[in-house]
DNA sequence: ACAAATAATTTACGCGCGTAAAGATTTAGC
DNA sequence: GCTAAATCTTTACGCGCGTAAATTATTTGT
């Protein structure tokens, strides 16, 4: 830096500045600076930079499974959002496993980020790692929320998702059972079956839940396996299944299939199946899952809105945001 | 460190030697220091670290789209392979940019990893920018070639894959139709393509390749455009469709279905279909999807384990290794 | 055109660690 | 018990940059 401030004509306390916040100085000294660094092709040593500077501009973004296309899709929507404000970015998935998750929270605190945008893995989250990270870091919790850690919770209105749907598929044929895993990682897929229950009772139907076993992140498996001992038992007993989301809906798709099963709306069909989440492959299955979408947009400006707000400054209480659900209705219900 | 050091009865350098690698120092000597960063929760400050280092531990791994199951499930698989050397891997994902890929590339260079494993985009991919860069870290690309940039390129062997499905379709049924993209981001696209005009031959049959329209990375929906299209104007005239990947097949799969198009290898179904990868969700289409499977493993292995041993010093001439497929035969096909 | 406000320069120090060199200490081999 | 080898300690410097303070130059308002 300091050769490339000679060669430039600027002082080296300024051309750090400048890499500090390009704004700071004089137009006519940016414009120098940056036909320098486009001639000389300089970049700063990012580690010196970080070394001494209180605030980095690192941004974490750590979501509980990297290969669920729902977290890959918000993943890819808040990674652009902090590129867009100036942020360097780094995804983090904790594969499902709490232990995996702390070494991240534990690693991400040597890097002295900025901030953090994190969907915990819910249930499985060690509590005391998370506080301990929450004082040290301005974090976003989304997705799921866990007590009232960090800055604030953006997620999406679960109760809304699936009293909407359900209020749906009562009105368009029979009410629905709801098939869920028994042990849910994700503390929203409890929110969901209470949103069940008090729907089916306020439309005077007898709820009936359906719990599969199944741990880990393969819904799809769970789903398919628990679909067909559901099948086999006659549990389906009217004939519409709301699933807690799409994942399992999916492998109950399957199950459908392999036990022959027609689902769908029509007069022919024997089963309407419903997910929730709007899955990015919902859209493909046969015949197309009927679901509730995410407001993916609104839920991942929002957090990153937040969170930017948290680091540029502005304190405020914590808060709890969620965004209503769209219901999609495809052919499956 | 120093006070650390201090209290712990050691001498920095020594703990400092531990940290660069803690086999370097004595038994006794690594068992008082680990006792002391238990006790005090000593961590060394990464950027400190790696300002003087030559060679940090850091392993960037570049995927082309971290939203496609595929490369979202082979980046995990790396990522552990590096995390269980010692290696801090980062994840990077391109979003089917060549601009952004470069960004990646740019800016990886600053963070003076030890090496990077690179899935490229392809033919988007800046030749340049990825020249400079292989010349400059050790770079394993894998999953497809471009040129022969870095130490050595690992993947599937595309054309034994195509043959391979081929040959089974033409076995058990009339011979596929081959049903691709016209202009795919992958060079591993006219690989298949090319595999398969020269089973067909091989076979005495007519190749058929119907080529669709659409671009990025949507694939699903492409194929399902596409599919419509195609069957409007009665393009698949054997009653059986290998499809260039597993994402276009599951977008085939919903043109069927929309279409009223029974798929499967039974009696009374108007079309099979193949795909190619066994995309993780190729297991749950209704029919479940015939394809060829990568080994998942032993290119994650091969790939993590050449790099390690290049940036351990082991200098080899470059070199392409390619798994063969695996058959998996389900209802589609 | 002049004072006040703003921005850039000069100077200087420190961040937390890597690492080299020389000397002191411990260990291994016999 | 001795020597050679391995390891550790002491000392010292530097990495590339952030940043504070004092000074000087430039811009702004009137």
């Amino acid at each position: 830096m300091e050769e490339f401030a000679a060669v430039s004509g600027i002082s080296r306390p300024t051309v750090s500045k400048y890499f500090h916040d390009p704004e700071s100085v004089r137009t006519s000294t940016r414009e120098r600076i940056e036909a320098a660094i486009e001639k000389y092709d300089y970049r700063p040593n990012i580690y010196a930079m970080n070394q001494n500077r209180k605030l980095t501009k690192n941004v974490g973004i750590v979501v509980p499974y990297l290969a669920d296309p729902f977290f890959a899709e918000i993943a890819r929507n808040l990674e652009q959002r902090c590129i867009d404000e100036g942020y360097r970015p780094t995804l983090y998935g904790s594969h499902g496993e709490p232990a995996h998750e702390s070494d991240i929270l534990d690693s991400l605190l040597s890097l002295k980020p900025a901030g953090v945008l994190l969907a915990p893995l819910g249930r499985g989250t060690d509590r005391r790692v998370l506080e301990r990270f929450c004082k040290a870091v301005p974090t976003l919790i989304f997705d799921s929320n866990v007590e009232e850690f960090g800055i604030a919770f953006v997620g999406s209105d679960n109760y809304q998702f699936t009293s909407h749907i359900t209020d749906y598929l009562c009105r368009t044929g029979e009410p629905p059972s709801f098939f869920e895993m028994k042990t849910p990682a994700n503390p929203n897929a409890h929110r969901r079956r209470q949103s069940y229950l008090t729907a089916m009772e306020d439309f005077g139907y007898e709820p009936h839940v359906i719990s599969v076993e199944g741990g880990g992140w393969e819904f799809e498996e769970i789903g398919r396996l628990g679909g067909h001992n559901a099948i086999e038992q006659g549990l389906f007993t009217t004939g519409t299944v709301l699933c807690s989301n799409d994942r399992l809906a999916i492998g109950l798709l399957t199950a459908c299939y392999e036990k022959g099963l027609r689902v769908g709306r029509g007069e022919d069909c024997a089963i309407r199946i419903a997910g929730q989440d709007n899955h990015p492959y919902a859209r493909f299955t046969c015949p197309p899952l009927t679901t509730v979408a995410h407001d993916y947009d609104a839920v991942s400006k929002e957090a990153a809105d937040t969170l930017f707000a948290a680091i540029e400054g502005t304190l405020s209480p914590w808060s709890s945001t969620r965004f209503e659900g769209k219901l999609l209705m495809r052919d499956s219900a």
